[in-house]
Formats: structure tokens, C-alpha cells, sequence
DNA sequence: GAATCTATGTTATAATATTACATAAGTCAA
DNA sequence: TTGACTTATGTAATATTATAACATAGATTC
């Protein structure tokens, strides 16, 4: 998988906007609500939206969650973006774990052995109720 | 995860048009697209389809692919749809893999331990070039 | 300063999915 | 067998997500 170095990317302007309006947001957003978020610094279309989520992607800075065509910022301070991270997503309060270990990449690597794709790109996502939701009575 | 009881379900005449859309297709397909190839038998409206997959889903004879807003057909003769499936998709000739073994099923426990989740859904999807592709030139 | 590349702005449109409401067809009990 | 109920279906309208196409502006390089 690819690896992106992070390290000292200037961000344009937009990149910056959409980053902070992601990280400030804490769950997943999908493209027009930041653009709503940001249409008071002078955003108005969803391409400027979805082309700084692009670069933001690619520089590892943000993710993607197929499952809910939204996006979050990456919660690893500076994540290796080696293309092998899970999501946990809870579906009542939202909050979204990254997780990012041995473990995914081993599993992926035996995957892609077993099944002889050369991969370039993953999605693990996984839905239910986080510890603090699933011991409280359901809404 | 839910388990389906597969056996001997009576589809109705729109399920089983779109199933075997999605069975002859024999890689991943759009809503709209099995909606053109159904309107000759009289489908009209998308809902038609959506309604249908969503069926085909819960009984476990068709899966969604997340990150392509596709639609397959279970290629297990009778899948236990545990939930626990992953999908190896080639990105030049679109074929599927469809694996369901034990190795997903720890993983995906072992992650929802991890994590402390209470799991109800996964997505597990792996894209890159199949055995086949990655062997020829380019294109 | 001309050529080039990247970022940006803007309009229009494509692709995917759902809401809302109306009708028909099956199921089951009295 | 009627009535009540549930499930499946039909249809129109609309919501949501994403991209194409084209124009402009700024930065970089030679």
C-alpha cells in the first residue's frame, strides 16, 4: 500500500479550512455539511469541498468511511496512513475508533495472499453499539 | 451478527428478476444499472430495485459493496450471511472474491473485543489487481 | 516574461438513494 | 367470506452525494 510522508505539508487555505471544520466536527461529516460549515469563509460549492478532502486523504491528514459517505479527520497524530486502519463506528452517539495496528495489517496481508490481489487500498469498517451506548438503555 | 435463515424462502417475482439481474451480471451492479437492464420486465422506478435489494441483503443472497455503491450476489449456493464476509474486488476487471471463513469471523471478533463494540455490521472490502490482471501488461 | 503547473472559482449536471402517498395482493381470524 | 391487517407494489417527486467542464488566478521555473 501506499505510504505518504506527512511530515511538513503546507496545506493550502482550503485544505486548512476543511481540516479544522473535520477535526472540530469529532465524527464523521459528510461533503455538504462542511460545506455548510464553511460557506461563512466564503465556501460555495461542493467541489472545494471534495477537492481539499482529496488532497487531505492522500496526505493521510483524513478518512474516508465508505459506509456512511462521510469523512473524518485522521485521529492519529501523525499517522502512518499505510492504508491499513479499521473503523469502529458506534451508530448512536456517532463516535468513530481508528484503529491502526499489527493486527489489521497482518490480517489484510493474508487476504491479499490468500485471494492473489496485489492490493492497493482497504476498508474495514464495523458498526454497532460503543461500550458507553450498549450500557444504557437503548433510545 | 444476525444470522439468516437462508432454506426455502419464496422470493416474489421482483426479487427474484433482480437477483438474477445480479446473478447474470456476475459483477458488481449499480441500482441503476440492474433498473435498465429490469425495464423491459416492467420496472420503472428505482425503488422498485431498492426495495428488492434490501430483501435479497436481509436473507443474505446479496451483498453491498460500500465502497462502490454496487451490489452483488451472494456466491455462496447458500451463504450463512454471518455478517462476517469479506470482498476482494480487482479494480480493471471489476471480478469479486467473496470470502467468508474463520480467519474474517476472529478478526472481526477480535476487533469488536478490542474495541469494546457490541458488532451488528461489518465491511471489510480490499481492492487492487486480481492474479490475472496483475500479470498482464498494464493497461 | 513566457510557459507551466497547481490551486481555485463557478455553473451545470450526473449518480445514488429516499420520502410520501396510493394501490393491490396475500393472510388470518371471526 | 367478510373485514382487519400486513406485506408487496406502483409512481412521482425530491433529497443526497459526487463529478464534469470550463474559466481564472497565483506560484514556479527557465
Amino acid at each position: 500500500m501506499k505510504k505518504n510522508v506527512v511530515a511538513k505539508v503546507k496545506l493550502t487555505k482550503n485544505q486548512s479550512l476543511v481540516l479544522d471544520s473535520l477535526i472540530n466536527a469529532g465524527q464523521p461529516s459528510g461533503a455538504y455539511a462542511l460545506l455548510d460549515t464553511l460557506r461563512p469563509h466564503g465556501f460555495k460549492a461542493p467541489l472545494q469541498i471534495y477537492r481539499a478532502l482529496e488532497q487531505l486523504i492522500d496526505l493521510g491528514l483524513a478518512h474516508r468511511l465508505e459506509s456512511l459517505n462521510a469523512f473524518v479527520a485522521c485521529s492519529h497524530m501523525s499517522c502512518e496512513s499505510s492504508g491499513a486502519t479499521a473503523f469502529v463506528i458506534c451508530n448512536k452517539c456517532e463516535t468513530v475508533q481508528e484503529i491502526c495496528d499489527e493486527s489489521i495489517s497482518n490480517f489484510l496481508s493474508s487476504l491479499a495472499r490468500k485471494t492473489k490481489i496485489k492490493a492497493s487500498k482497504s476498508s474495514i469498517e464495523l458498526h454497532g453499539l460503543c461500550n458507553g451506548c450498549s450500557t444504557v438503555s437503548s433510545s
